[in-house]
DNA sequence: TATCAAATTTCTAATCATTACAATTTTATA
DNA sequence: TATAAAATTGTAATGATTAGAAATTTGATA
């Protein structure tokens, strides 16, 4: 089944040029919602596109971010992930396993506290760290 | 005016042997509520104690982390940044000046949900970007 | 279609925070 | 004091990310 995510418009509504690696690591990200890494992505395009370049990734990535088409989690302190869903919602990090997970959050009651220090916020990050349920059930210490 | 924090009995209420670089560390994070680096710490104190090395520094901010005498905050994606107040605060990031500040927050909610998905929390991290009420008056761009 | 400039991608090397590891020093204990 | 364990130090390695220049592609124009 195809999907019916539209990459070519999603781009545009960002103010962003479409190209074909451009359009590969967005469609990357709408399939995997795993908060991959970029070297994850390169990796799973380097088949796809073998003469995709590590350097693009990233440049491509951070060109998403800036326009606001993706999160990037910094919940991690050795990489960054990155996640298209831009919707208000957390995060929990598992330290056995390390999967990163969603979790439902409304976060407007802080924001509000933040703008009336005079903070402009343009971003919200939720970061929850511990234990999932696999591997609570059975640690592996 | 002498500070009147007990570095020597806040490690051992957490189980760290006190040492003069330990003692030297805890204390630095005492009175710069910067939310400071590694590396920010380790030149804080070289004048005060000429053959610390920056291992030690990495070292002794790891064993506070772990003995959870000190948050460890990923809200910048090229440094951690160490923090004494393990109380329940977020934090906000000006993304002109670079500055962390704290932001008073309640996050119990969030936890009650992720309690729910069957995860076991352990730290709660939420991170806010933009721009501070100096920066924001005075943009530098 | 040919030409040219701008935008994008790529390659390589650099950066730099953090860690690994072995040697040295300090501390505790017999 | 002798010895072992713990802590600290110095140096080198690691690895994610970026810098910068060269190559390629795109898009407009003649
Ligand atoms: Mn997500
Ligand atoms: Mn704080
Ligand atoms: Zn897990
Ligand atoms: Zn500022």
């Amino acid at each position: 089944m195809k999907s019916d995510f539209n990459a070519y418009n999603y781009l545009l509504q960002h103010d962003i040029k479409p190209s074909v690696q451009r359009l590969a690591i967005i469609n990357y990200l709408y399939e995997h919602r795993t908060h991959p890494t970029a070297d994850e992505i390169y990796a799973g395009l380097i088949d796809q596109i073998p003469t995709l370049s590590k350097t693009t990734v990233y440049n491509t990535l951070n060109l998403f971010h800036q326009q606001a088409a993706i999160l990037a989690l910094t919940i991690d302190d050795k990489n960054v992930r990155f996640d298209i869903d831009t919707s208000d919602h957390a995060h929990f990090k598992c330290l056995n396993c390390a999967k990163v997970f969603d979790v439902p959050a409304v976060l407007d009651s802080v924001t509000s506290v933040a703008l009336e220090h005079g903070f402009v916020v343009t971003e919200k990050h939720l970061y929850l760290k511990g234990y999932c349920s696999s591997c609570n059930e059975s640690p592996n210490k």
